[in-house]
DNA sequence: TTTCTGTTAGGACAATCATCCTAGAGAGAT
DNA sequence: ATCTCTCTAGGATGATTGTCCTAACAGAAA
């Protein structure tokens, strides 16, 4: 029982990490097997079809960013200092966005493009951030407009790292973030 | 050769909207021979690879944007209004964009993804429009930072259009057009 | 007519894909 | 030892992929 749950999640830590970098699709059976170390009949057992794998992934990211978000709320002593933690992922992460992207963004635009019926779920991802950050507006007292300005950091991201990933400047990175944290201090101290 | 519509050409339009809906990777060669209405040899004959396809695909799309460039050029009248062309192509694409996301962005994070040979070839139509606003930002007065400007113009966009496809959400589009432009107002008029 | 050249159709090819199946290993219980 | 159950391995399947081949067609040139 043990055992089984370790594959399972070995299976998945796998495909999440082989989806992100070169894309669902693109990404085999065979592949994750591969990564995995087991055979493709092994495989089979643990999930019956590519589209199981894929909601367990979805699952799992959901999982990691709830988690990151409640480590985010109690680190960050202030909404604002929350939000800037936000804000610097892409700081953290720059060395695989320069090469694959926004984990969130990609694989939401790819599965627009499938048409694929996860499309709602992963989604979701966004939606977590969102929520996250509509909070901590609000907190900041910015009630009434709580949701478009976390749908505008949310959105300045997704761009910084779509740039980053195609120019692999770091310095255009550098920068955005700098600029979006002046944006964050214009808007709270008045 | 006048209306030199060649079966070559429909080939590569009917590829360019494809590669555009649902992704490169997932477009075969059976499914733009459909689309054109042609035998799959027939193709063979005019493409001999799909990376040839692609490649012909991206000329064709980096030939488009010189020529809508060009057109801002002479229908703007001053470097403002052209950049307002620009940001305003979130809205007049806006139906695609909700579906599709940004034509440029996704495939540019598709081919990262797949890690393709033709990744740079296609970056060189985000290269165009970044060099296109550099200019109206420096024609503007804006000299020493007309490309960081450049850059912050076109990554905002992908974040919107990366969110509309996620979200679905016109009015956020809206929102964030405004917004650019207000800020577009701020940085021109002092 | 015959010949040549550019174009088309349709099938063949090996490779790869997701999926499925069966045999068996290993451990624990009886 | 036998039985049972979970887990694993590896081959088979049929569909689809990109790629390639060859025969036939069309129109112009000879």
């Amino acid at each position: 029982m043990i055992n089984k749950r370790t594959t399972r999640d070995h299976i998945v830590e796998a495909a999440n990490q082989l989806f992100y970098e070169h894309g669902f699709e693109h990404t085999s059976f065979s592949d994750i097997a591969n990564q995995v170390q087991i055979s493709r009949g092994n495989f089979y057992y643990h999930f019956k079809t590519k589209d199981e794998i894929l909601a367990a992934v979805i699952q799992l990211r959901l999982a990691n960013t709830a988690r990151i978000l409640a480590e985010w709320e109690q680190k960050g002593e202030s909404p604002k200092d929350r939000i800037r933690c936000f804000i610097l992922i892409l700081v953290t992460n720059r060395v695989k966005i320069k090469q694959f992207g926004c984990p969130v963004g990609t694989l939401s635009s790819e599965l627009a493009k499938l048409n694929h019926v996860a499309q709602k779920e992963a989604n979701e991802i966004f939606t977590l951030f969102r929520c996250w950050l509509r909070t901590q507006f609000s907190l900041l007292g910015h009630k009434s407009n709580a949701d478009a300005l976390a749908m505008h950091v949310l959105g300045r991201s997704q761009g910084v790292a779509t740039l980053v990933n195609a120019f692999k400047d770091e310095k255009y990175l550098q920068q955005e973030v700098k600029q979006l944290c002046e944006w964050l201090d214009s808007i709270t101290d008045e």
